[in-house]
RNA sequence: GGCGGAGUAGCUCAGCUGGUCAGAGCAGAGGAAUCAUAAUCCUUGUGUCGGGGGUUCAAAUCCCUCCUCCGCUACCA
């Protein structure tokens, strides 16, 4: 369909040494509200996940587990692939780097790299600690007899110079800083952008981009006893899933590069932010739009790790809350882009005073009254009063809002103002009392109803990319078909029809209430 | 050490380029109502806006200084 804009959106491609959590269900969760969203506003979407399988780690794990590295790395994705129908996640890809295309693509980039001029062989050198199989920098090591340095773990560590490929990030630091200052949203958020360039402008050292102390990885082209260094093959997944270098008219890569957004952890911001866009402009491609950094959840307050055992599993959320209350949650609690803390007891209220007390019991309350008072079918509505038409007004205006708020990735934003819409109707049920008009005025009631019901089918479509499930049950109960819950039927004109027979309301979004403690 | 950010009601936080900026939500207290999921609605905050100094007719909002917390300060991803 021609003039369909498109919009190309990434998750980091996770890295296998780790099973899934609660930090991974976040950041795709981010993206699938976003690719939800931006489908039902009429675009065209791509949205892409996966897992970056290569590596020393990867290769000493599976060595560890007494099995090829492409069998270790088969298991872990595996579980990686599993969160889609776990999380209600709608990603239209799933990139392995073990995989053939992407294979295929890394050296294409690493070829127009060398065609271009911006890759030598050097030697890379520093102190090496072969019990930690790391190197360390001058400053974090102290003096031992016989010229040796002791390395902060306590290992010995030799200078050791093995032979690299470099490419010349030097040469980027001014072209960055340039790219950055011409696109201010190009990083997100802003403070994180201060971060970024503060580093860059500090100064950038070439980049060593090859290893030759292990194997599993993919060779460089026409020197295969080098590696590509992780990173450059795992940033290369967001081509290779458009089946770079494939380009021109029509292809994938045409149609959806350069990304829009890269929604990762801030842990992984500076490849995001600042090697992956020196790679393709040296390779001659554009650089994404933007790359967005999120923060990180706490769990009562403390950092999750294994050793403190209070790492969460997604599916520990999903069968403590349910689906939707978790994605609400994430979404919901903090602002997007900041830290925050998980709690049990942050989550029960978020269900209990959002979701069931304000969204659920609006859509019961409504839906009771008609179910009782007007025969069960969407109410024929009369003349509006400035109160109808000032509630309606919140209804209609939300899509704009809530584009304008997810434009910046403000998820919580968005939700806050659903909620406003929300909180807003519950009072107009108060104020215009429909138990009492029941007596005094049946046809006004119906009209209060029905602006009610016209207000909830507007909540109910907008919060769709969040909770998916909850969303479809209430438009189910509004009878509004499943081909007009796009956003496109936003607004008046495609208002319910008066006289349609609405099914018998049940519940949605029910109280949490904890098991009782002996 | 350097650079950057932050310290605002019990909690989480809004407050952009100075003049209804002293706020919201949650928690707490009181009340109304009874359609609804013991849900809803209304009312209710004496906060030195981290401390001190300064600029100004006027500062949470600008400047200086001090205190505290946090982030970044490159090649494991």
């Amino acid at each position: 369909m021609a003039g369909t804009p498109r919009y190309y959106l990434t998750t980091p491609i996770y890295y296998v040494n780790d099973v899934p959590h609660i930090g991974h269900a976040y950041t795709t969760l981010a993206c699938d509200v976003l690719a939800r969203f931006k489908r039902l506003d009429g675009w065209e979407v791509k949205f892409l996940t996966g897992t970056d399988e290569h590596g020393q780690k990867v290769e000493k794990s599976a060595a560890a587990a007494g099995i090829p590295p492409k069998l270790f790395a088969d298991g872990v994705s595996q579980r990686f692939r599993a969160l889609p129908d776990l999380l209600n996640f709608t990603n239209d890809d799933f990139i392995r780097t073990t995989e053939e295309r992407h294979h295929a693509a890394c050296q294409a980039l690493w070829q127009a790299l060398v065609a271009n001029g911006h890759v030598y062989l050097g030697s890379y050198s520093g102190w090496y600690a072969v019990r930690d199989e790391a190197y360390y920098g001058e400053d974090e090591l102290r003096d031992a007899p016989g010229g040796k340095k002791i390395a902060p773990s306590g290992a010995e560590c030799d200078w050791v110079e093995e032979p690299s490929y470099f490419f010349r990030l030097s040469a980027w630091q001014q072209p960055l800083l340039d790219f950055y200052e011409r696109n201010p949203d190009f990083i997100l958020p802003p403070g994180k952008r201060n971060e970024v360039m503060a580093f860059v402008k500090s100064g950038l050292r070439d980049l060593s981009i090859s290893r030759t102390t292990f194997k599993w990885g993919i060779p460089v082209p026409g020197d295969e006893s080098h590696i590509m260094y992780v990173w450059l093959d795992a940033l290369t997944n967001y081509i290779s899933a458009l089946d770079y270098p494939v380009a021109g008219p029509g292809t994938p890569f045409e149609r959806f590069w350069p990304a829009d957004l890269h929604m990762v952890g801030k842990d992984i911001l500076r490849f995001h932010a600042i090697y992956w866009p020196a790679f393709l402009m040296a390779a001659g491609l554009a650089p994404p739009r933007r790359v967005f950094a999120h923060g990180w959840w706490t769990i009562d307050g403390q950092k999750m790790s294994k050793s403190l055992g209070n790492v969460i599993a997604p599916e520990t959320l999903v069968a403590s809350y349910g689906l939707d209350a978790t994605r609400y949650f994430l979404m919901r609690e903090v602002p997007f882009g900041n830290d925050g803390d998980f709690s049990h007891r942050a989550m029960v209220n978020r269900i209990n005073g959002d979701l069931a007390n304000d969204y659920g019991n609006l859509v019961q309350r409504v839906l009771s009254m008609i179910a009782k008072n007007c025969a069960g079918v969407v109410p024929e509505p009369g003349p509006f009063s400035e109160a109808d038409q000032t509630l309606l007004g919140c209804a209609y205006a939300l899509l704009e809002t809530a584009r304008r708020e997810l434009e910046v990735q403000a998820f919580h934003k968005m939700l806050d103002a659903c909620w406003s819409v929300t909180g807003a109707a519950n009072r107009y049920v108060d104020e215009q009392a429909p138990w009492a008009l029941k007596k005094s005025d049946p046809p006004r009631m119906g009209t209060v109803l029905y602006v009610l019901a016209e207000t909830i089918r507007h909540l109910g479509i907008l919060t769709q990319p969040v909770m998916p499930d909850a969303s479809a049950r209430i438009l189910d109960q509004l009878a509004v078909p499943e081909d007009a819950r796009t956003f496109a039927h936003l607004g008046p004109d495609h208002a319910l029809t008066p006289g349609v027979k609405l099914p018998a309301p049940q519940g949605v979004f029910p109280r949490y209430v904890d098991e009782p403690k002996a």
